[in-house]
RNA sequence: GCGGGAGUAGCUCAACUGGUUAGAGCGCCGCCCUGUCACGGCGGAGGUUGCGGGUUCAAGUCCCGUCUCUCGCGCCA
C-alpha cells in the first residue's frame, strides 16, 4: 500500500492507510498499546486493540523505533478527542506493524539535556523538535536572504574554501598540506573573492564556509561558520550596502515570521522588530549613550565590547522599538586593511557593524578601490603586496567604488530564536575540542 | 590565553560544617493493567563519585596536580 503522510491522514477517515515514521511514545496498557507516531509532516496516535493481529508485534516496539504501519483511520470516540493537537480527533487502528529499524537510544528524546550531552549525541539529538525547529528556521533564513539579494540585482557565486593565503592577516587560519609541499589555508573569509566578483557582476553574493583557528571559547564563536556575504559596485559611501543589508534583514524577518510563527512561540520569543529605518549610531555616539544610560565608563573607545553591544541593543529596543542597531565610524586602524577611510573624519572609517538582540551579526564597509591606495595601505600595515598579487589584479585591471558586508548565519539564527549558544544553531559545530567526537573522545578520560 | 562555576547511575540532579551500605526523578528490564495520550501499579538491574596523588581513624565532601565541560573576558566575526 502506498505511504500516506500523517498530515494527510485526516482526509482518509474510514479508509485503511499505510504510514511510516518514528515512535515518539509507546503507552503499553497490557491488552492494548497506544503509540504516538511522527513523520516529516506531523503526528498521529495509533492504537493496537486487544483483538488486533498486530498486538504481539506492537509489544516489541519501543520508543524511537522506526516502523511501517497499516491500519484504519478512525474518528476517536467523543471523550477521547484532544483539542489543539494535530490529528487529535482521529487515530490509526493498527492492523499491522513492521519494525523497519530498532533504536538503542542513549536517553529519552526531548528531555532537558546539557549542551555538552546534546553536542556529543547530535546524530540522535538533532531529531528533537527543538533542533528540527532551529534548522527549519535556518533553511528559511538562507532562502530568504538569497531571494532578497537576487531581487536586489545580485548574482550568486561559489567562493573557494581552500585559499593560497590568509585573507586578511587578522584571523588565524588553519593550514592545509597542499600539493608539492606547499601550504594552503582554509578560507577565513570570502572577502577577496567577492570583491573580485564585483568586476564581472557589479553585484555579487555568496553563502560561504569560513574557518577560524582562533582559540575562542565563547557562546558566539565557531571554528567553522557560514557567512552570508555580498559586495556591490558603484556606491557613493557605506550607506548603500547598509541599505541593501537592511532590505535583506527586513525580507528575511518577514519570511520567517510568515512561515514559522509557531516556532517563535515554542522558543518563547517573538518575531524580531525591524523599524522602517534601523537606528544608526556612530561608535562614539553609541558608547556615550550607554555610558550615560547605564552609568559606567567605557574602557576601549576603539571598539564595542560585548557589554556595549548588549546595552546599546537594550536601549534601542526600549526607546527606538528596534531589535537591530547599526554602528558606524570605527577607527580605520581597527578594521581590515582594505577599509575605506572617511575623508572628512580620519582616522574614522566607512566601516559598519549590524547588531541584533545584543550581538554583532554583520560587519561591512566601503572598500578602497584604488590600486595605489590599497598597496600603500598594505605597506602601512606591514603586509607584503607581493603576497596579494592575485587579489590585486582585480584593482590593477580596474574596479569601481564598492562595498559590502558579511552576516554570520549561525549568529543570525541564534539571535532569531534567542538561543544562548551559537553551537545550538549549527548542525555540526566545530570548536577547539569538538569535531564530531574524534577529539573529545581522544582527550576525555 | 586569563578568570568564575562545574564534573556523582544511560539522562537531569541531590547528598548540612568530612562520619553507617552514595540517593531521587526520568529512562532501562520483568510482571500486572481494555481508552491511554509525559498512562498507571508492583518489583528489579544499574556507581572505582572524571583521572592521579596527598591530609585524616574516616574523603563524593579538604589540599595539590591533571583532563574535560560550561559561562564571562581577551582575541575574533
Amino acid at each position: 500500500m502506498e505511504r500516506t503522510l500523517l498530515a494527510d491522514l485526516a482526509g482518509k477517515k474510514g479508509e485503511t492507510a499505510a504510514i511510516q515514521g518514528w515512535v515518539s511514545v509507546r503507552r503499553d496498557q497490557g491488552k492494548m498499546v497506544f503509540f504516538d507516531f511522527r513523520d516529516r509532516s506531523g503526528v498521529v496516535q495509533g492504537v493496537t486493540l486487544p483483538n488486533s493481529p498486530a498486538i504481539e508485534a506492537a509489544k516489541e516496539v519501543r520508543n524511537e523505533y522506526i516502523v511501517s504501519v497499516e491500519g484504519k483511520v478512525n474518528e476517536r470516540p467523543e471523550k477521547n478527542r484532544k483539542a489543539g493537537v494535530q490529528n487529535g480527533d482521529i487515530e490509526l487502528e493498527i492492523t499491522n506493524i513492521e519494525i523497519l529499524s530498532k533504536a538503542e537510544i542513549p536517553f529519552e528524546l526531548g528531555g532537558e539535556v546539557n549542551l555538552d550531552t546534546h553536542l556529543d549525541h547530535l546524530p540522535f539529538t538533532l531529531r528533537t523538535e527543538r533542533s528540527r525547529d532551529i534548522f527549519t528556521m535556518q533553511a528559511s533564513i538562507l532562502d530568504a536572504y538569497r531571494n532578497s539579494l537576487r531581487a536586489q540585482g545580485f548574482t550568486e557565486f561559489i567562493a573557494p574554501a581552500l585559499v593560497g593565503g590568509d585573507a586578511e592577516g587578522g584571523a588565524a587560519a588553519f593550514k592545509v598540506d597542499y600539493f608539492y609541499d606547499r601550504t594552503a589555508y582554509l578560507a577565513t573569509s570570502p572577502q577577496f573573492y567577492k570583491q573580485i566578483m564585483v568586476g564581472p557582476f557589479e553585484r555579487a553574493f555568496t553563502v560561504a564556509k569560513i574557518f577560524r583557528a582562533e582559540k575562542s571559547a565563547t557562546t558566539r564563536h565557531l571554528s567553522e561558520a557560514t557567512c552570508l556575504d555580498f559586495e556591490m559596485g558603484f556606491i557613493q559611501n557605506e550607506r548603500e550596502p547598509m541599505a541593501v543589508l537592511e532590505q535583506a534583514v527586513k525580507d528575511t524577518v518577514r519570511a520567517v515570521a510568515e512561515a514559522h510563527s509557531d516556532v517563535f512561540a515554542r522558543f518563547n520569543t517573538t518575531v524580531p522588530v525591524v523599524p522602517e529605518a534601523i537606528p544608526v549610531f556612530t561608535l562614539a555616539e553609541a558608547q556615550a549613550l550607554v555610558a550615560k544610560e547605564y552609568n559606567r565608563t567605557i574602557e576601549d573607545t576603539n571598539d564595542m565590547s560585548p557589554e556595549d553591544e548588549r546595552q546599546i541593543c537594550e536601549y534601542a529596543k526600549k526607546n527606538l522599538s528596534s531589535d537591530f542597531v547599526f554602528i558606524t565610524r570605527f577607527p580605520t586602524k581597527k578594521r581590515a586593511f582594505y577599509t575605506y577611510e572617511e575623508p572628512g573624519e580620519a582616522p574614522l572609517s566607512r566601516g559598519f557593524d549590524l547588531l541584533f538582540r545584543g550581538l554583532e551579526i554583520n560587519s561591512g564597509a566601503q572598500r578602497i578601490h584604488n590600486y595605489e591606495q590599497l598597496v600603500a595601505r598594505m605597506q602601512e600595515r606591514g603586509l607584503d603586496p607581493k603576497k596579494f598579487e592575485y587579489y590585486l589584479q582585480a584593482f590593477k585591471t580596474g574596479l569601481p567604488p564598492h562595498g559590502g558586508s558579511s552576516t554570520g548565519l549561525e549568529r543570525f539564527t541564534a539571535r532569531m530564536l534567542e538561543l544562548p549558544n551559537v553551537k545550538e544553531a549549527t548542525a555540526f559545530p566545530r570548536d577547539m575540542n569538538r569535531i564530531d567526537t574524534l577529539l573529545s573522545t581522544d582527550k576525555k578520560d
